[in-house]
DNA sequence: AAGCTAGACAACCGCGTTCCG
DNA sequence: TCGGAACGCGGTTGTCTAGCT
């Protein structure tokens, strides 16, 4: 392994920070700011890497970090983050002041993670087990899928192998016959999340914008929600089992004004516009065309499913969104629940033709495939 | 008391991107 | 335009500690 210049000594301390290190830095970052890391260990008088030093503030010298344990609210709203945009950690602690992507990160793969899979929900999806099961039943039910249920990720596997409740598993499925922890193929299905963010990378660059555009609305969609539901959640169930919450995006009529969510802003501090300057793909008058992009794409982009894949990344972000609350058992009278249905339902179809027509492009392309499919020793 | 295990969190690693000469 | 350094990010590993047997 190569290290970077700055730590490819054989003196540079490693592990854990001692308070005289801390001092240090502290001392140094409070004389001559940050920047220049790899100057810093010199400098600040430190046997350490500077990318090690740079870190350290980061993650916990900073005096604007908090670092009491984190609230009910900034739990929903990494949650909320995460179900939209996946594990950009560093954007969902943007949201959350005083926390680190670390912080975030940590306290996801912790706690959340299982507190999701505990209540029978998928972490990686979020959506619950049963209706992943009952859609890789959908695939399997095609010819030439093999036997994929190894791409679940490994929450799904260690919530159908260790816990038989509160799942309802489909029909006995052929497919899922196979289903042990020493018969898991992998294939197909990547393992990143969100799935329905990252199935289709072949588009990557044509798609960029788009796909930043998405994840920047989806965060003011949950930013939004989080402040207009005005949750007080002084007990913590009261996340777990909420009332009404997240409503329809692109419906004017939902309990939520926009003024009354300008107001609210407040709470979470979210400038669009920071968003919308770092975005080099945006033409100048972007605005006006990011409403025109809205409000065309969920029919425009249904259109073009047929043909291309592109698309699915904005209209599942979309309505995942407002499904979200729905499919973790969620009152969802205010949200426009029919709409959001009828448009997943199409996603989702497409979403699996998609796969399984990426999937005969790949056989027919690498035939030795359509042999047995490997199996991980696991 | 000793050993083991799981949880929490700090730190590291590798890779991609950005910056700058 | 190119190459190296610096930086940022997400995934992974290491370490400490509390609880259990």
């Amino acid at each position: 392994m190569v290290r970077p210049p700055c730590c490819d000594k054989q003196n540079v301390k490693r592990g854990l920070w001692s308070a005289e290190e801390d001092a240090k830095i502290l001392e140094y970052v409070s004389k001559h700011g940050t920047g220049n890391w790899t100057a810093v260990p010199k400098r600040a008088g430190l046997r350490r890497c500077g990318k090690s030093c740079r870190l350290r503030w980061t993650n916990y010298l900073k005096p604007d970090l908090k670092h009491e344990s984190f609230t009910p609210k900034e739990e929903e709203l990494i949650v909320r983050l995460h179900a939209a945009i996946g594990s950009r950690w560093s954007i969902i602690a943007q949201e959350l002041p005083g926390r680190t992507d670390n912080d975030v990160k940590n306290y996801w793969n912790t706690k959340l993670r299982k507190k999701l899979a505990d209540m029978g929900i998928d972490p990686v999806t979020h959506k619950p087990y049963s209706q992943i099961l009952a859609d890789y039943g959908n695939i399997g039910g095609l010819p030439k899928t093999g036997i994929r249920i190894g791409s679940l990720n490994k929450d799904l596997k260690n919530a159908i192998l260790m816990k038989p409740e509160p799942f309802a598993l489909p029909p006995p499925q052929q497919r899922l016959s196979n289903l042990s922890t020493n018969s898991i193929p992998t294939m197909v299905l990547p393992k990143s999340e969100p799935t329905h963010e990252s199935m289709f990378n072949n588009n990557q660059s044509n798609n960029q914008s788009l796909d930043l555009l998405s994840q920047l609305q989806a965060i003011k969609m949950v930013t939004e929600a989080s402040n207009c539901n005005n949750h007080e959640f002084s007990n913590p169930q009261d996340f777990w089992n909420p009332k009404p919450t997240l409503s329809s995006p692109s419906s004017s009529s939902s309990t939520c004004t926009s003024s009354a969510m300008q107001q609210e802003k407040s709470a979470i501090a979210f400038n669009w516009n920071d968003f919308l300057l770092e975005d080099e793909f945006l033409p100048s008058n972007y605005p006006q065309e990011q409403e025109t992009m809205v409000e065309f794409s969920s029919s425009e982009i249904l259109n073009q499913t047929q043909n291309t894949i592109i698309p699915e990344t904005h209209i599942q972000i979309e309505a995942g969104l407002q499904e979200y609350n729905g499919e973790i058992g969620m009152d969802n009278t205010l949200s426009s629940s029919n709409e959001v249905h009828d448009l997943s339902s199409s996603c989702e179809s497409s979403f699996v033709d998609a796969l399984l027509a990426r999937e005969d492009e790949i056989l027919l392309e690498f035939p030795d495939l359509l042999e047995e499919p490997v199996y991980y020793g696991l």
